[in-house]
Order: C-alpha cells, then sequence, then structure tokens
DNA sequence: TGATTTCTCCAGCGTTTGATGGAAACGATA
DNA sequence: TATCGTTTCCATCAAACGCTGGAGAAATCA
C-alpha cells in the first residue's frame, strides 16, 4: 500500500507540482481515504521528499545503466546512444523530468528542507563525455555543462504536451524528432574538440 | 494601480506558479486589500492571463531588439552577442523564463483556455541563425531547434539560485559561466555547417 | 457647492485544504 | 476462540483559499 500511494505520488506530483496537488487528488488515484495516505506518510511535504528521492534514485540507476552500456564506444557514438536511451527512457518515466524541474525552479511557500546535492553520479556521465579526468572531482564548467545536458533533454520530455500541440505533430514523430533535435544541437559541442585533439582536463580554463 | 499589481503579480506568479501564489501574497506584495486586486483585474485566472501575455510582450520585443543588434554580423558573433544580451536581459527579468518555463511544464487543475501558440517572432530569429530561408514559413525541425536554444537560456535563468547554491558560486561568476557554457553548447551545431558548406535550405543574407 | 463616478477597504461568505481522533475491519498467532 | 498489533475508513476540525457586498473615501465634473 505504502508503495502504491508512492507511485500514484509520483504522477501526480509530477503533473501538478507541489502546490498543484492535493493529498486528496493522490488518495482518490490509489482509491483510498485520504487517512490512511497520512496513516503511511504523515504529512504531505514528507511524501513529496519521498518522491523526489524516489525519482533521483530512478536517474541515478538509469544513468548508471547508459554509462554501462556505451562503455568505450568512440565518444560520438557514445553519444548518440546515450541520448536515445535516455529520451526513450525519460519519455516512459516523464514524472522524473518534470519533478526535477519543478525542484530546479518552482519555489515552495514554505522552505524546502531537501538540501541542494550535486548528484554524484553525473561524475561518471561527465567523465564517460570526455569532460574530465577524474571522475571524483568535477570542474564547475564541466558541471554546467552536464547541467546543460540533462536539461535540454528534460525540457522536451516535461514540455511534451506543450509542444505537441505547438508544433502539431503526433508522439511518435515527436519523439523521433527530439532525438535528431537533441543530437544535433549537442554532439558538436562536445566533439569539436575531441576531431582537434583530446580535450580531457587541459583545456585552457580560466 | 492595475499596472503595480501586475507587476507584483508577474514577479509572485513567477516565482510561485499559479497554484503556489494566493491572491492575498500578490496584494500583500502591492499593499493593498485585496478586494482592490479583484476589483481590477477580476479572478485569479484573468490576472494570470494577463501576466503571461505581458510577459510574452516583453520577450517578443526583447527578441526583434536583439535581432535588430546582430543583423549582418558573421553568424558566430551573431550567436555570440545574441546569447549575452538574452542572458543579461533574462537574469535582469527572472519572471520571463519562470513563467515560460511554467508553462511549458506545470499542468494546472483546471484547463487553460490560453492557446497554444508559437510565436511568430521566433521566425526572425531562426532566420538570423541561417536556420530558414523563409522567415513566415518554419519547418518543424527549425522549430525544434528554436525550442532547444530558447529553453538552454531559460533552465540557467530559472534554476538560477538551485544551480548557485549546487556549483557553490556567486551570482556573477554564475552569469559569465552560463554565457561560456551556452555558447559552448550552442555556437558549434549551428556553425559547423557553415564552415563547411552551405547548410540545409540555402543561406541569404539580406 | 452638490452630484456622479471611480476607487479602496472592512467584514465575511462558502469551499477546499492539510491534518487528526476514534472506531471498525483485518490478519496473524496461540 | 480470544488476543493483539496493523491497517482502513468515517466524521470532523481549524486554517487558508477564492471571491463578493456594501459602505465609505477620493477624484471628477457640473
Amino acid at each position: 500500500m505504502k508503495g502504491r500511494i508512492l507511485e500514484a505520488a509520483r504522477r501526480i506530483f509530477g503533473e501538478y507540482g507541489f502546490h498543484g496537488t492535493t493529498t486528496r487528488m493522490i488518495a482518490q488515484e490509489v482509491g483510498i481515504d485520504i487517512s490512511t495516505l497520512y496513516y503511511h506518510w504523515g504529512e504531505k511535504r514528507d511524501l513529496y521528499e519521498a518522491v523526489v528521492l524516489d525519482i533521483y534514485e530512478d536517474l541515478r540507476r538509469k544513468l548508471i545503466d547508459v554509462e554501462r552500456l556505451v562503455h568505450g564506444k568512440p565518444l560520438t557514438h557514445r553519444m548518440d546512444l546515450a541520448i536515445d536511451e535516455m529520451t526513450d527512457y525519460l519519455f516512459e518515466n516523464p514524472e522524473i523530468s518534470n519533478l526535477i524541474l519543478f525542484r530546479y525552479f518552482a519555489k515552495t511557500r514554505h522552505a524546502s528542507p531537501l538540501d541542494f546535492r550535486v548528484p554524484e553520479f553525473m561524475g561518471n556521465i561527465a567523465h564517460s563525455m570526455g569532460l574530465v579526468a577524474d571522475k571524483k572531482q568535477m570542474p564547475p564548467d564541466a558541471r554546467m555543462k552536464m547541467l546543460a545536458v540533462m536539461n535540454a533533454i528534460h525540457n522536451f520530455v516535461s514540455g511534451q504536451h506543450f509542444f505537441l500541440a505547438m508544433l502539431d505533430m503526433d508522439r511518435e514523430e515527436y519523439l523521433a524528432r527530439v532525438k535528431e533535435t537533441l543530437k544535433f544541437v549537442l554532439i558538436p559541442a562536445f566533439t569539436r574538440d575531441h576531431a582537434a585533439g583530446p580535450v580531457a582536463s587541459g583545456q585552457k580554463e580560466d
């Protein structure tokens, strides 16, 4: 039951955000009384935080999977594959993108106790993209680039309903074009230096 | 007064979203009674829609300005300048980015009557970036690329508080790194074909 | 000046919201 | 079967919410 509530809460919080979601909406989605929800999860904010931790954990696992999948392949092919994989995955679990963007952008009326943690697994991805030599230590510019990449995907996933109507496509075409666009925009930036020479950590920073 | 309310509403809606904002918060920000707010703007949703139209108009004007500013310059320089200009502008008016992303991603509990319109002024930008020959007719792939570019900027503006804490920088350094990162990610994609040969549909300066 | 319109606020309405106490139903064990 | 801990729901609360009627202040014009 506790799990079923969490699952429903992911979807609803993902669609409507924290303030847009009511505990009654979640209870109704599960088909239970709201006091059952409170029995299992305590107050709304606690449930929300559990949801956030849950989706971060899912994303972390997926990123590790993808990293393993593309390991050893040449950079361009690696990015190509990673973009395909991540886009497919997030389109199947759009609440992940939604909730992540919500946490980035939307203030809640009450301060959030969930601290700002740099997801440490980003280090692996950055390494895999040739941005850093040391997985543990990620210089600020590499973090910025990682954010740009991840956000680019999240945007197209989260905004799908809006953009679908805006662009007048069906879902399938949209998904294909998202991948195409992401590759068009992202790959050249991370491969051009590679063609000329190794980038690693040295690329005259500061 | 009507204008002062709109201005405050922009800020508050931008920070907290539609459901996260209460009419009392806006009234308090202006320093008036909430019924004064209702006298001037009617129901909450009407005020919200007025705010959305207002920020779209501001953004439209700024994009036209920027297009004029970079007109005629070589493509790389053009994008460089445009990124600087737009980033500075949106950092000074972060509620624009916030509200645009909110509209993309967040569902409101009640259906929004504001229709999904492709901002027609995007045609100018796309033309300026060498993506389309005809400003009026924008093929889907060009629209997708425009979205990717605009969203990349909005992300860094809207997420500034989160990312600032995440990256442990001060605002000034962050602003500089945002520009740097945007240029790193965006420029190669739109200039590589240029260096090698003519772009898709034929590039024209007027 | 007084009459008319425009604006602002006080007080409060009906509803929704987050949250709880207590009783009943359930399930395992002995 | 009786016992005990766990789970679920009904009824309800206080606060916050969107929103409004009506009285008075301020501005406009005769």
